[in-house]
RNA sequence: GGGCGCUUAGCUCAGUUGGUUAGAGCAUCUCCCUUACAAGGAGAGGGUCGGGGGUUCGAGUCCCUCAGCGCCCA
């Protein structure tokens, strides 16, 4: 293929993009052994949103990476795959469709929806069954992935497609079944009745790494509790409605003023339960009054004190956010009846306007609440407050309760590398603030089902105890609709039969397992024993305590290794403001708009121009700069290949200045490995730039009047150069790379070989010091191009004259390249003096302009 | 409250074991149509490296301390 007349980036994304996908130069070497591989453990991203700029960002980062590694000659093995399990699925298909997953109705096979879209605002959702509401998810969330695969592959990923995974397939229910059947057969899985952060909106436990605090405006009311002595004790507490649920008193042991209530009781306003004072180390001393009530229950801190002394258990509030329609134990007089039927049914909100009512009319309320602005856990997907109920769940070793399993998950830790490194951190952080096992069950319908049933005794009772599992050949299995082996389906439900676990797992304990259902780790598949451990996991550091962590669990109990060998973490991408991205303060930017304006090469520079792990600033103007590069490596390889120089063999740069360029770009080919090597994308594109303007700018002019000429030293070393040159863009920038190597390669840049530092200057003599040559050479021309910018003059502007002071060796190194120079500068005289000292000095006599200037 | 990161030119950022006069790009200004590229090129101005203290022959870099910003966790 020829230089042609006039280069262009339009297009190319289309061109190459097929081309690249016909020759399948991305695909996977499934006979690999694992040395050879390179393995990837893409992030997955969730599909019931859009494509934004932040995965535009991350994934060229991956993409440079990977994009190395082939050239270095690994066999990469590079998935992407879909995140369509889970909750922000679900909503959408609420919305869209107007249905709601009712799993008691039965499945309906010619099931149509009532709508597809527009669904109007008074349409109450018609109640679906669990297998028809999936089918309706997997059908939106396919419209999403075929947009989503078109993006990346506008933005150049060199992911191998055939291996894409969703973690709704069946491939991934089934590698998800199988791991957690493992894990419970290993002891690893338990479940227990406990309380639970339970989101009363969604109808749904959720877990530790699911929360988060939000600052609420709140308020302390005081209130009395009568000593069952005579006199009375005041509380602080901002929730008032949870009084009937109340269970003990609590104060600090050391505390002076509490000590002689210790063992005595009190009774709650109100209600007139009788409850103890109890004395606990987590009662703060300095807060309120320093004694506070304990419910169960309002807050975690709630929970360990009626773990740890053993209190009764008095809910009021149910899974439905609204107070219980009959009281707990304890509230046993006809007054404190009368008080809770004033709040069953209401919302805790309501309730707590009511009781305060209640309370100022009893006198038990001392003065005015007091408002404060106080941390609330929230579900992070969440609107409401948590509420802590109590339920059955199953739950995953994760530390939180096992301190030796917590040493080993940190050590596990240690065991990667992590890009950056202080992100281990982060890790190490979370792993030592767990403070419970990982609860898995969800009570939701699209996501991987619990793979469990349980037996019906005579009674019709479920025997959670005595879970019926299944054989991994029949997963997956829904236990809603599937029958556990040696029963038949009319057994569902009756007494002495059995019932299906109605919970499905929580997105994590899917996406947990990305490297084994990549790569068909329960298929049992050669591939997977080429790919695992992987090599990296690229991921946002948001997603430490959840994705990064839940997949080290999983690595750890069923392999007993860490997944990886690096983690790389990337950046949040901000706004000019310097405030993160989102849709909500509507300050995204669409990625097909850029790709249209600047070009995905550009788009990708400006990724690839990101430090690994910092946040980085969208910024149209580094996509500016990205698309001048793009241009620039079209001209420069158009001139160069232009030059002629094709039809004869490679000659030795026996020019010094020639050698000296080579010498340093073969300097600069040691950087950028040992960069990338370190999943540094960023340094090596910035050595890789550095060199090619230095290269443009100085040695490309040096050398022209030799280049046109056909002096072999410059055409060869412009050759190596360029040639080196287009390879080390090649990660960065595919497309514009592809294009010019095609213009006197055969095959994709990509399948090429990563440049070769020592082959670079072959055959040219080594110079002791390549840099002082190309220093006092360049040192000179910018003297000369200053001396006409400051007379106004044309850069093609005659000089007289030229004296450079200089010491030996610049002179040396000066004379051997005089013929550049003075072509470069159009120089008539040189003459040297001594002097010179760190660099030289030149003065400039410019010749008479003629001609009326 | 604990942990981590950041603070260098108007803006965005490099600055790799401490070492010449602290760099780049963008922006600004001046000049140049020069046959690879005007989607270009040649130059210029612009910084007491957040404040203070210390170690050292020498500190943007190491130590202490303070301040501000941000993230994670309580």
């Amino acid at each position: 293929m020829a230089v042609p007349e006039k280069p262009s980036l339009d297009g190319l994304e289309a061109r190459l993009g097929e081309a690249w996908e016909s020759s399948q130069i991305y695909r996977f070497d499934r006979g690999a052994s694992r040395t050879d591989v390179f393995a990837i453990d893409t992030p997955p991203p969730t599909v019931s949103g859009s494509l934004h700029m932040g995965h535009v960002f991350s994934y060229t980062h991956t993409d440079a990476i990977a994009r190395f590694w082939r050239m270095r000659g690994r066999r990469v093995f590079y998935p992407m795959g879909w995140d369509d399990n889970g909750l922000p699925t679900e909503r959408r298909v609420q919305n869209f469709f107007g249905v709601s997953c009712d799993p008691s109705v039965p499945h309906d096979p010619s099931f149509v929806p009532p709508f597809r879209g527009d669904v109007p605002k008074d349409h109450r959702a018609v109640p679906v069954s669990r297998p028809n509401f999936i089918a309706l998810c997997e059908e939106l969330t396919h419209e999403d992935e075929r947009v989503f695969e078109a993006l990346f592959r506008r933005l150049g990923l060199s992911v191998d497609w055939s291996l894409l995974y969703t973690t709704i397939s069946a491939h991934a229910r089934r590698t998800s079944q199988a791991a957690f059947l493992r894990n419970l057969a290993r002891g690893e899985a338990y479940a227990q009745e406990a309380p639970t952060l339970w989101d009363v909106d969604f109808g749904t436990a959720v877990a530790q790494a699911e929360l988060e605090d939000r600052d609420r405006p709140g308020a302390y009311h005081d209130v009395a509790f009568a000593r069952t002595g005579g006199g009375e004790v005041l509380i602080s507490t901002t929730r008032p409605e949870l009084i009937p649920a109340c269970v003990a008193l609590v104060a600090h042991p050391d505390d002076p003023r509490y000590q002689p209530l210790f063992g005595t009781t009190v009774r709650t306003p109100l209600f007139g339960a009788e409850v103890p004072v109890c004395a606990h180390e987590l009662a703060q001393m300095d807060k309120g009054t320093g004694i506070a009530m304990i419910c169960t229950f309002g807050d975690l801190t709630d929970v360990i004190w009626w773990r740890e002394l053993a209190l009764p258990t008095r809910p009021i509030v149910g899974r439905d956010g609204r107070i219980l329609p009959e009281p707990p134990d304890g509230v046993d007089g006809a007054a404190g009846r009368d008080a809770y039927a004033r709040l069953a049914g209401r919302t805790v909100k309501q309730a707590q306007a009511a009781i305060v009512e209640m309370l100022r009319e009893s006198g038990d309320l001392r003065g005015e609440p007091r408002a404060i602005t106080h941390p609330v856990k929230f579900f992070e997907k969440g609107d409401r407050p948590l509420e802590i109920v109590t339920s059955r769940q199953w739950y995953i070793r994760n530390g939180g309760r096992d301190e030796a399993l917590r040493t080993a998950l940190l050590a596990r830790g240690g065991d990667l590398a992590w890009h950056p490194d202080y992100m281990q951190h982060r890790y190490a952080n979370w792993v030592g603030g767990l403070n419970g096992d990982w609860l898995v069950s969800r009570q939701r319908w699209f996501g991987v089902p619990i793979p469990l049933w349980y037996p019906l005794d005579a009674a019709g009772q479920p025997q959670w105890d005595r879970p019926i599992v299944v054989d991994e050949s029949r997963l997956p299995i829904d236990p809603s609709t599937d029958v556990p082996d040696g029963f038949v389906e009319s057994q569902r439900g009756a007494p002495g039969g059995f019932i299906g676990d109605a919970d499905v797992m929580d997105t994590w304990a899917t996406s947990s397992l990305t490297p084994q259902i990549a790569g068909d780790w329960v298929g049992g598949s050669p591939v997977f024993d080429a790919v695992f451990p992987m090599d990296l996991r690229p991921q946002g550091h948001d997603i430490i305590r959840t994705w990064l962590f839940s997949t080290m669990v999983r690595s750890h109990f069923e392999h007993g290794c860490a997944p990886w060998g690096h983690a790389a973490l990337s950046g949040w991408i901000l706004d000019p403001d310097r405030k993160k991205m989102s849709k909500s303060k509507g300050n995204v930017v669409t990625p097909i708009d850029l790709f249209d304006k600047y070009g995905s090469d550009a788009v990708r520079y400006w990724a690839a121009s990101a430090r690994p792990g910092v946040d980085t600033a969208f910024s149209e103007d580094q996509m500016q700069v990205g698309k001048k590069l793009a241009t620039k490596l079209l001209n420069a390889s158009k001139f160069v290949l232009g030059l002629g120089g094709g039809d004869v063999p490679d000659a030795a740069p026996d020019a010094a200045l020639d050698a000296a360029m080579l010498q340093r770009l073969a300097g600069v080919v040691r950087d950028a490995t040992a960069a990338f090597e370190s999943f540094d994308y960023a340094r090596a594109l910035e050595r890789t730039e550095e060199f090619f303007w230095w290269f443009c700018d100085d040695y490309v002019e040096l050398v022209k009047a030799r280049a046109y000429g056909g002096d072999a030293s410059a055409l060869s070393s412009l050759r190596r150069a360029l040639s080196a040159v287009q390879r080390l863009f090649a990660p960065h920038l595919p497309f514009v790379t592809d294009e010019v190597w095609g213009w006197w390669r055969d095959g994709s840049i990509h399948v090429s070989q990563w440049p070769d530092a020592a082959a670079l200057a072959a055959g040219a003599t080594e110079d002791a010091d390549h840099e002082l040559l190309i220093a006092a050479v360049c040192d000179v021309l910018a003297a000369v191009r200053g001396a006409k910018t400051e007379a106004k003059l044309s850069q093609r502007a005659e000089v007289a004259r030229i004296e450079v002071a200089a010491t030996g060796a610049q002179r040396l190194a000066i004379e051997s390249a005089i013929g550049d120079l003075r072509s470069a500068g159009s120089i008539a005289e040189v003459a040297f003096t001594d002097g010179g000292g760190e660099r030289p000095v030149t003065s400039v006599v410019l010749a008479p302009q003629g001609g009326g200037q």
